[in-house]
DNA sequence: TGTACATCAGTGAACGCGCGTTCACTGATGTAC
DNA sequence: TGTACATCAGTGAACGCGCGTTCACTGATGTAC
């Protein structure tokens, strides 16, 4: 059965959403294309009408996922506050995908790091924007520090397994950024 | 053929060591049991013989490899210098195992969780002793939030393809962290 | 505007490779006497 | 101390499951007239 234009394209964009939870969830070797397809409520064959391989379906989504979600205009002090909440730290499947992707992202292909450095690069100059300094490079400095800061802290309170030591990494981190 | 007492435990100390050098390299699951023997100079039957699977490997690599490599006293400051160096970012398999594979352990079972936990705790507590602060909570917060920034910078500098952002990362995280 | 036909997105069975795991066999080690 | 035998770590072939990928087929869409 022929399916029309728009559905064609709606199907892609389900496809990519669901790649782009399922991923953060549960790492990309973990998700099968078969999960994925299933998720888009499709069947696996239809996959390669869209998608060359799994490889490609991966930057697909990096590069669809990486660029949305940052506030065009934030305030440093209280994105951290967001990033670094417990709610954060436990949507896993829709929260940031550096946080969730970046330390996998290491071993996959060429294509699929740069995607993921082209978002890098542009949240930190999102957020050297609002980030206290007296200079550009003060205000990069500071940028960059809570992002890794950030990162670093979501990363460890998920993989805790001890809820206490999880939700004081985040605390701390949060207090440890803003007095800065 | 039977082996010497000595040689089993040289065997599986051996098979410890590579596959917590190919772990940190590639990732938990592009290493095949074969590669970890292979490594090791054994062939991959003999692996049973000295673990119950694949994932029993894992547990036991991460217990074997968390604790190690900590210094026992060390200055926190020459600590992190050391950490954000273009080296350590270069050398992933002899590096810093949370910083290798604390993204993905997320994903791994309970027991492996619980290893990778038990040495952040241990680390936060030797990182908490020589941390500036004129309390102790105040140099648990410093702490964790320089370790916090820490793994978040090498991680995210290995995952950027542009060499100078990398080193940017680095660079930046280092000064960010000193003056506080 | 209506009809006839070509196109092509999706379906689901099938393929084949890779990897975790098993097992019969080997032969050096370590023990019993 | 020397000899005979049981043990058991390692070997390498084989198994089987899961997953990425392919393909013949279907039938609704969109186009030509």
């Amino acid at each position: 059965m022929k399916i029309s234009r728009e559905q064609v394209a709606e199907n892609r964009r389900r496809i990519l959403e669901a790649a782009g939870r399922l991923f953060r969830a549960k790492g990309f070797e973990a998700v099968t294309v078969a999960d994925v397809m299933k998720a888009a409520s499709l069947t696996h064959g239809a996959f390669y009408g869209h998608f060359n391989s799994k490889d490609d379906l991966i930057v697909q989504t990096l590069a669809h996922i990486v660029s949305a979600g940052i506030p065009e205009d934030l305030d440093l002090t209280r994105y951290a506050t967001t990033y670094l909440s417990e709610s954060h730290r436990d949507d896993i499947a829709g929260g940031c995908p550096t946080a969730g992707l970046a330390g996998q992202t290491i071993h996959q292909s060429p294509e699929a790091r740069a995607a993921m450095t082209a978002g890098l690069r542009e949240h930190i100059e999102r957020l050297s924007r609002s980030a206290p300094g007296a200079t550009a490079e003060n205000k990069r400095r500071a940028a960059i520090g809570s992002w890794a800061a950030m990162v670093g802290a979501v990363i460890l309170a998920r993989m805790s397994d001890d809820p206490n030591l999880s939700d004081e990494l985040l605390a701390q981190t949060r207090e440890w950024i803003s007095p800065k």
